[in-house]
DNA sequence: TCTGATACCGAAAACCTTTACGGAAGCAGA
DNA sequence: TCTGCTTCCGTAAAGGTTTTCGGTATCAGA
């Protein structure tokens, strides 16, 4: 009982070969019924657990598999991009190894490690907001494990990547907006966080700036969570504000949703006194009434190509792969009235 | 470059020991510097790629791992669901596999079969809409390999499972139509395709029963792939109808924000002319407008239990774990007017 | 008594790698 | 020359299982 029992342990004890032991467990022909018998019971009082990996050893076995770090599993945008990783890697063979890192940085490093330690033959990582390039990026390089990031990025990384670009992204919505007659316009968006929320930040700052448009500190809010809640508090505030916003550019569909709901609970038009505009294109954006103009952001695509970047690396470790994903405005209701 | 390169095939090559290439592969001290370049020289030209299987073996590490077999890891529910197994799996050491089946027959059978030989220690798995009970539990009764139902169930089954009343849901969220003075209540739902659209069926014609009202099948709309669309195309229908419901159950809140789109672009008054109530309490049930009235499920309970009775069964073979999670009626705008 | 079939079992190789241990060679210092 | 240290390398065992090949015993039939 004290250590993890073998087929010789067993083997031992009943003094017959292992040749048998594995022949009763495996229920195969050539066998005694009452040896049989006396072997499975002696197994099950063992509890002994065959070993996977010496059985997969001498079968000549092989398995390929790939490591998924999400920030969350149950949000949107990274379970489509989970999707599209697993079809590709269903296509070449490979098993999908799942891990959430729960946007904790230790977490994060814990999963690096399981399945470096595991021996997966590539990561596919999206950062969490905490994550910093060192702690994962070397980690990864000491184990020669190919890896490739996603939708989140380090300063100064130069490896594998696909992301979409929300700099330019942030920048259509801005200026969607702006064209359709907005000045000023307001943004709630995770501003220091991440990369994600600081590029989005920029683009909605860059198109300010296109068309001469000041800054206003008053009317941009940050908000840690991205939930709708934050959306519907920061909308709040801004409509308290004396000059309140004519428009509201928010970092995620989900903050917009809480901005809708202020308005509606309020008796505010949208788009004809506040205009809004968001992030990701996710279901609810064509649910939510009015329906959300946002902008486009390819999951399931990214996901794919997460896996072909991962597996052309495989092969050639040499040559890096990058990718930004154009970013495209998707017009609703909430940005434009209907003609 | 015939057959994989083994770490013999380096060392005969070189006339040297597998010990010395081996030590050059990882990069240990006690080896000079020209024999490790020739080795890595050597191991790139032939593409060398160590067997994962064999150094796990050699250096007694074990691993322990379930597989996970979902239709669709972007629906909402799975995806909670996958949460909460996750978090129960990684808590007890276990890495978990992830394959969809995107609701196909065979892909599920392929999914099982591959986790099997692959020797994950368990299988949680949600039946897609196709699946057959002998297909999938025979498979896995023959591997001896312990196994969970999730969501989805067999008719005649008596293994382990974690599933929600749907039943009773149905009956539950029905019954309040009726509380709320509704008479003609229509059902829109996936009626034989799938034991959850059928149990929520069930539940439904129950509910009339029990309060004297009688089936009318021209109220009763099959959907098939329970998307929003239908939902929409379903309540035109519906609603062209001489004597057309004052309330329409769906099987799904997506289905149910078909219904609610349809009605926003009517103008017929929900709740007033037509109360609805939807099923899962998805992210959307809260965001739409009016808010939905659904029946909560605990998709992140159900994922964590659904674990736990793989862990127990693997100790315990014997005894079987089931799991009816009470349907919960959350009550919003979609069916009763605000007081 | 011999032949052949059947039922049961075991020795050893194979799967591929790592590692404990020891050995040889070279060199410096005494 | 001897001792001791360093540098490099190899032998063999170990990790746990499956499988090939063959062996023994028993019994029926001739």
């Amino acid at each position: 009982m004290s250590d993890k029992a073998r087929l010789i342990d067993i083997a031992r004890a009943l003094n017959i070969s292992t040749t048998t032991v594995s022949r009763a467990l495996n229920n195969k022909s050539d066998i005694n019924a009452k040896t049989k018998e006396a072997v499975l019971h002696l197994a099950k009082q063992l509890d002994y657990q065959p070993n996977k990996l010496a059985i997969s050893l001498r079968k000549k076995m092989s398995f390929k598999s790939i490591g998924v770090i999400l920030p969350n599993v149950g949000h949107y945008f990274f379970s489509t991009v989970l999707k599209g990783i697993m079809r590709n890697a269903h296509l070449n063979n490979h098993l999908v190894i799942v891990g959430e890192s729960a946007e904790s940085n230790s977490q994060e490093q814990k999963l690096v490690e399981e399945f470096v330690n595991y021996g997966v033959n590539g990561i596919l990582i999206a950062p969490g907001r905490e994550s910093k390039n060192e702690d994962i990026t070397a980690l990864l390089e000491s184990k020669r494990t190919p890896y490739v990031l996603m939708d989140r990025i380090f300063p100064n990384y130069t490896g594998n990547y696909v992301l979409s670009d929300d700099f330019k992204g942030a920048e259509i919505a801005t200026t969607h907006l702006i064209e359709n007659g907005k000045r000023r316009i307001a943004h709630i968006g995770s501003l220091h966080n991440c990369s994600v929320g600081y590029q989005r930040f920029s683009g909605y700052l860059s198109a300010l700036d296109n068309n001469g448009i000041s800054k206003d500190d008053s009317i941009i809010r940050e908000c840690l969570t991205t939930k709708m809640e934050e959306g519907y508090k920061a909308t709040q505030e801004l409509l308290a504000l004396e000059n309140p916003p004519d428009a509201i550019f928010t970092v995620t569909d989900d903050v917009a949703a809480g901005v809708l709901d202020y308005c509606h609970r309020h008796q505010i038009e949208v788009p004809k006194q506040l205009a809004v505009v968001g992030y990701s294109n996710s279901e609810l954006s064509s649910i939510i009434k009015p329906k959300l103009t946002t902008i486009e952001q390819k999951g399931e695509r990214m996901g794919e190509l997460a896996f072909d970047f991962f597996f052309a690396s495989y092969k050639d470790k040499e040559t890096i792969h990058q990718k930004t994903f154009e970013s495209k405005l998707i017009v609703r209701e909430s940005s434009v009235s209907i003609k």
